[in-house]
DNA sequence: CGACACATGTAACACGTTACATGATTTG
DNA sequence: CAAATCATGTAACGTGTTACATGTGTCG
């Protein structure tokens, strides 16, 4: 839901049309954060049959064709601005997904894979930390979107280590630690919606 | 992806059926990550039509259909397993974003909002401790992804204070942060991919 | 004119969610 | 038998990606 909201933000500094939304939005994120332009078209035209966005007159001019936040897409923007991420269903984080299911297949080293991946997320925080160092300093957006990668990163990082930590622990040797986990299972079998 | 290829990792230790592995996931992640049965049962037609799981003989029995891993399958899960997330395009993180356009919102006081989000995500901080505190200490996965959350969630308040304490250092008053931000950027237009 | 940048779109697909429909098995 | 639970699925929709198609405007 971010690229229809952020659409209203844009447009509620003024009428744009789709290419200048693309462009804004990379702007923002320090085009850290690509969008493919086909969304944005798509988007702009579920916002209008929504009545959050309206086309403009257009009457000459060329292809472009503007368009204009509505009162009710104002409502909209306030609303989503102010509302904080769903807390009971957090975005599922694959990383954690990936060393959780992969304590459950056989033979998996568990420790050896966090091990790796913490290497990776090191090198990710290095590019980052280059990325800022390189970064035109008035350039706000980049700077934030760097900041936040690199918070997020040092906090997987953490998790890595936490989580080697507790791996260890488990009764069980490492190689065989999916044994204990499907052991320990099994309740609450059948939920059914 | 995730789902496809826990799944995946699931059968990995043996033949199961649906509702079986939509438990084992929920079972593998606490029950943070609700997943819903529809969902399994797509996926697991489309990982047979791509070859990576293949149905059971089945013969007599109920209703169960139950799926074995193909070597193909082990092939894909243990590249999976490796491969760490794609650095280049982070997921998109929703806060952020809304904090990036806000800044482009006429009036929009960005200061305010960044602290009203940071008092929501203290919140579920304590949230996530106190599941903590009264889960079963042999649950692992809900142990993990709890670990998971409350490094995550630091690293998001860390960001708010930082983001913060930019925003108010930017030349202009921060109710007006966007006539800023809009006068910088125009740059690069035109991409054309 | 021809090439290039600007600008808008559509098609096909993957993934995810919600809601609904349908059997089979157990158990009061 | 009736109701609850177990188990599988489908339909409709939103969101996102990739790739392709198409038109317009400018400029050498």
């Amino acid at each position: 839901m971010s690229v229809r909201h952020s659409l209203l933000a844009l447009l509620s500094a003024g009428p744009k049309y789709g290419l200048q939304l693309g462009q804004e939005f990379e702007d923002s994120t320090g085009e850290v954060w690509p969008l493919n332009m086909g969304q944005v078209y798509t988007t702009l035209q579920r916002l209008e049959r929504d009545g959050l966005v309206e086309g403009e007159d257009q009457s000459a001019a060329g292809p472009q064709k503007g368009f204009r936040i509505t009162d009710a897409g104002r409502d909209e923007l306030d609303t989503w601005l102010h509302t904080p991420p769903d807390r009971w269903a957090p975005p599922r984080d694959e990383l954690v997904i990936k060393l959780l299911v992969a304590m459950r297949v056989p033979g998996a080293d568990v420790v050896a894979l966090a091990q790796s991946h913490r290497r990776h997320t090191v090198a990710m925080m290095h590019h980052f930390t280059r990325l800022k160092e390189e970064a035109d300093p008035d350039d706000v957006g980049l700077l934030l979107v760097a900041d936040a990668e690199l918070f997020r990163l040092d906090a997987v990082v953490r998790w890595l280590d936490a989580a080697e930590s507790r791996i260890k622990r488990l009764p069980t040797a490492p190689a065989e630690v999916q044994a204990a986990v499907n052991r320990r299972s099994r309740r609450r079998v059948g939920a059914g919606r």
